[in-house]
DNA sequence: GTGGGTGGTTACCCTGAGGTGAGCGAGCAC
DNA sequence: GTGCTCGCTCACCTCAGGGTAACCACCCAC
């Protein structure tokens, strides 16, 4: 999105929400959140296997840009096999928890045609 | 995003995310959610001018597809020169509340880097 | 007749996100 | 020595979303 340029937005929340939208703009950025809140601590294989039909290459640029976010934590173990695991950092949990609102507008909304 | 396969999620909120982020996706429909929010009423070329560098085309498609969503409102009056008007539905309001936590969080968050 | 403004539509191109498949380096089981 | 696991990385390709620009039908002002 780069910056979005909201046009009145005096003290509008467009400003925060472009911000928002480029943290999980990813096509399985949610999901991730999703996964991790539900299973704090997971290993990059665990995360590959709850998310079914995800990409080892996706997988790893959406981990690195949520780190690099800050709503990813990262821990790196140097055993051997390796073993890494990711959690939700504070913000991380934060942003999840403001995506409720936006998952119960989706659940509770009427029946939509479109989908064709 | 098409139908996400939520791994684990029994209960979980990304059923309902997916299907906001369908409707959110575009590049400027938030912008043009927010507009429509701060004034109710618009028409085609208002909103052109005050989301400065959306195209006739995007702004065009992406009017549709919200109509389609239920979340714009489109009347056309049968005048010359041709008017229409677009506003937010019920629907289109709440989702509009719904995002209003998600732009704290990206008005809240702390310093981020990565934005180059 | 020319230009401006109305609300679009159409054809075309281009970029970048995401998918595909292969490989790597280390150790362990066999 | 062969193959398996683990956590990636790399090169390549596809495709759809978005940008560019021209055009339409209508009327008015000049």
């Amino acid at each position: 999105m780069t910056t979005l340029n909201r046009p009145g937005a005096p003290d509008g929340h467009a400003c925060g929400i472009d911000t928002a939208m480029e943290v999980i703009g990813g096509k399985w950025k949610v999901l991730l959140l999703w996964a991790l809140h539900e299973h704090p601590c997971r290993r990059f294989g665990e995360l590959r296997r709850l998310l079914p039909g995800i990409t080892e290459k996706v997988l790893a640029s959406h981990l690195r840009e949520m780190e690099a976010d800050g709503v990813v934590r990262r821990v790196s173990y140097d055993e051997v096999p390796p073993r890494v695991e990711y959690s939700l950092t504070e913000d991380g949990t934060r942003l999840n928890d403001a995506l409720r609102p936006l998952a119960a507008w989706g659940r509770a909304r009427p029946a939509v045609r479109r989908s064709g």
